[in-house]
DNA sequence: CCTCCACCGGAACGTGAGGAGT
DNA sequence: ACTCCTCACGTTCCGGTGGAGG
């Protein structure tokens, strides 16, 4: 029965309505379009800085910044991946410092680095400063100048400080090669907690990008659309509906292409015959839940602990909720579920954290004479906390 | 103007899991 | 077997604080 099942699905989706992509990947994060509308400028400067390099020359560090979905990390890799082309004495190395488990501490960034390069390094174990030794060393024995992209930066310096990029910086020994640094942020503001000396280095070019207007989205979409989409799929005004969208939200071409994408696949999943507003209406709403669903699911058994019992207290309506309401809420969870209850202070870690992800928001206040806290709001719809609930319910077992 | 609540949030430290090297 | 590493997660300790009420 079930395989017959699977049959049937996967034989008419074969045999149903022509597909409307042509190419969807080509609407996926990771794809390198050769063109990219609207960047012209930072792309020539960045090439003009990197240029140098060419000749063997150390270039300037630069720093990149511009709120997400901005082309920071499209303009660095496909300005990256020419400089490659065109000589074998240049290695660019792109990382994304908010990996987790892979370049989100000092150790990691430098052990994934030494792995691209080659070496094998355990995950663990060994010393920082000897990690340090061996990435230095197969930067050598390269002999390649290195280009070393830093996506994020400002999530890696969060969380570890800023001494990585000052050894990085300034305090490199490398004797025949050399090393330049792009870091890319999406925290206009983070140079400032920067060291000045740290900052001066990093920053010694700056590009900026500035978020995209609806009008330079929509020439976005319709570049890619070319590429990924069947000709006549889509219906009149998608274009235009997506970027309106992803204009909202401070001009983020990902979301844009999301918004896309995600259209597509839902008229293809109904088999409508063209993609429509109402299928990037509903992508919209797709999108978010799957992000919060996704979230959620994935944090920590305390953490779904407390957003339960927030969104318990939400729901119940009460007003105003603050820290301590949650926490005696909380405690009573594990009672019930004999978990070990976590302190006040591990707990308004766990409320902060979940703010900074977007599920919940909150605000520190002041009452006054009846203290200081955070008050916290709910602000998902009731059908995204339906979904979310059980996930967090099934936690309690 | 002062007090004092109910927390906030920085910092140092502890634990236990993963693993290296000798 | 033993010492040494990192790192996620958590605890302990504690100084700080905006503003309602006296």
């Amino acid at each position: 029965m079930a395989q017959q099942t699977l049959h049937e699905i996967f034989k008419h989706y074969l045999e149903s309505t022509p597909t409307h992509f042509k190419n969807r990947d080509a609407l996926s994060l990771t794809y390198l379009p050769e063109i990219a509308p609207h960047r012209e400028e930072q792309i020539n400067q960045l090439a003009r800085i990197l240029a140098p390099s060419l000749k063997g020359s150390k270039v300037s560090n630069v720093f990149m910044y511009g709120k997400s979905g901005t082309g920071k990390t499209l303009v660095a890799q496909h300005v990256a991946a020419e400089l490659e082309r065109m000589s074998p004495t240049i290695k660019p190395l792109y990382i994304n410092c908010k990996m987790k488990k892979v370049a989100n501490t000092e150790y990691r960034l430098l052990a994934e680095l030494s792995r691209v390069l080659g070496r094998r390094v355990p995950a663990t174990g060994l010393p920082t400063d000897e990690i340090y030794n061996i990435f230095l060393d197969a930067v050598e024995k390269n002999k390649q100048n290195v280009v070393l992209i830093l996506d994020e930066i400002d999530e890696l310096v969060n969380k570890i400080g800023d001494s990585i990029l000052y050894t990085l910086t300034r305090n490199l020994e490398l004797k025949t090669t050399k090393l330049s640094i792009i870091g890319i942020s999406n925290d206009i503001s983070f140079t400032d907690r920067l060291d000045p000396r740290v900052k001066s280095s990093l920053s010694q070019e700056e590009i900026l990008f500035p978020p995209y207007n609806a009008v330079q989205l929509q020439d976005i979409l319709v570049e890619r659309s070319k590429i990924s989409f069947a000709p006549s799929a889509l219906a009149d005004g998608v274009i235009q509906k997506c970027a309106a969208l992803a204009a909202q939200e401070h001009g983020d071409a990902r979301k844009a292409l999301d918004l896309l994408r995600i259209a597509g696949e839902l008229a293809e999943r109904e088999n409508a015959p063209i993609v429509s507003i109402d299928h990037v209406d509903k992508a919209e709403e797709k999108i978010d839940l799957d992000r919060v669903v996704e979230i959620v699911r994935s944090q920590p058994r305390q953490s779904k602990f407390v957003l339960l019992s927030i969104i318990r207290l939400a729901d119940r309506g009460d007003k105003n909720l603050q820290t301590g309401d949650v926490f005696s809420y909380y405690e009573q969870v594990c009672k019930n579920t004999r978990t070990k209850i976590l302190t006040p202070r591990r707990v308004s870690d766990l409320i902060a954290e979940l703010d900074s992800m977007g599920i919940i928001s909150t605000k520190v206040i002041s009452k006054g004479r009846y203290g200081r806290t955070r008050e916290i709001q709910v602000p998902l719809s009731t059908s995204v906390r339906a979904k979310i609930r059980p996930i967090l319910e099934e936690a309690e077992s």
